[in-house]
DNA sequence: TCAAATTTGTTCGTATACGAATGAAATACT
DNA sequence: AGTATTTCATTCGTATACGAACAAATTTGA
């Protein structure tokens, strides 16, 4: 491997930077109220229902120590709420409040207008074949 | 669109994320000294030759104050080191050292090795496909 | 030639992510 | 039952990214 043969512009670690960093953009232009990880979490909770806090992290891809400050910020919005779970006295079980559900509702279709103008450079296909390819990246659902 | 049809692991925002963090665990596991973007500064660095600090910033794809607290860092470990442009005083021309250069040599190694690893859940011919499609999405390659 | 606009690099403030360490609670194992 | 291990949530420290505002230098255009 020769060090001049090097070519930066091709690596996916260096093209996934750049391609979040347009997402990003996109994101932010069409939902300034909120990060995609917030949104993330509103999501989640929308699918699945109350999770613990660690729970919620671990299910859209963050650490216990980001995933409570998140939780903080949405609790202060007033998105979500905080209650204890009797079966067990360390968690505290995470849900959407009613005005969580309806910013979630209002937002779902800036979401998808987001993943549709991030794909605006692809084809249909090449979009639907992206998105096949970084899934198998990106690893495992955390189904659970 | 229904709410309740939304499916964040299907949107790219959430898989690039996600195969995004997946990469910089394994960047940061075969090279630990170093972070990606100072890693994409020593090659641009070494493909370009000495480039304007703000210069350098945009072509790898970050803002002038981040750019600054990298070159800040880099000129720390004598990867590199300023000069000052006589033709615009204003500018402070950024170069490899040659430690710089002995370091860029003796990492490209293992920047192939984490482009490898990273595209391991792809065959050759879908790795090739997904960074020809990044590529289209992270937009224009800043080839100034 | 000279005033206006742009560019360069810097600082400051803010947001963000995560590793590591901690104490409390629950679970596993014997 | 009782000890060891694991899990939960929290806190602290550190690294990182970027927008905005700024002064100095350069370029543009009348």
């Amino acid at each position: 491997m020769n060090a001049a043969a090097y070519s930066l512009d091709s690596q996916v670690g260096y093209l996934m930077r750049k391609a979040n960093q347009r997402h990003l953009a996109i994101f932010s232009a069409y939902m300034p109220e909120m990060t995609p990880r917030h949104f993330a979490a509103l999501a989640r909770l929308n699918e699945r229902g109350p999770l613990s806090q660690n729970d919620l992290g671990r299910q859209i891809a963050m650490d216990a120590a980001t995933a409570k400050v998140m939780v903080d910020k949405l609790a202060e919005n007033g998105l979500v709420k905080r209650s204890s779970d009797p079966a067990d006295r360390r968690r505290r079980l995470i849900g959407l409040t009613p005005a969580g559900q309806a910013r979630f509702a209002a937002s779902v279709q800036a979401a998808h207008t987001i993943t549709a103008e991030t794909l605006s450079p692809l084809t249909a296909d090449e979009a639907a074949h992206l998105t096949t390819l970084l899934a198998k990246l990106a690893g495992p659902e955390t189904t659970a």
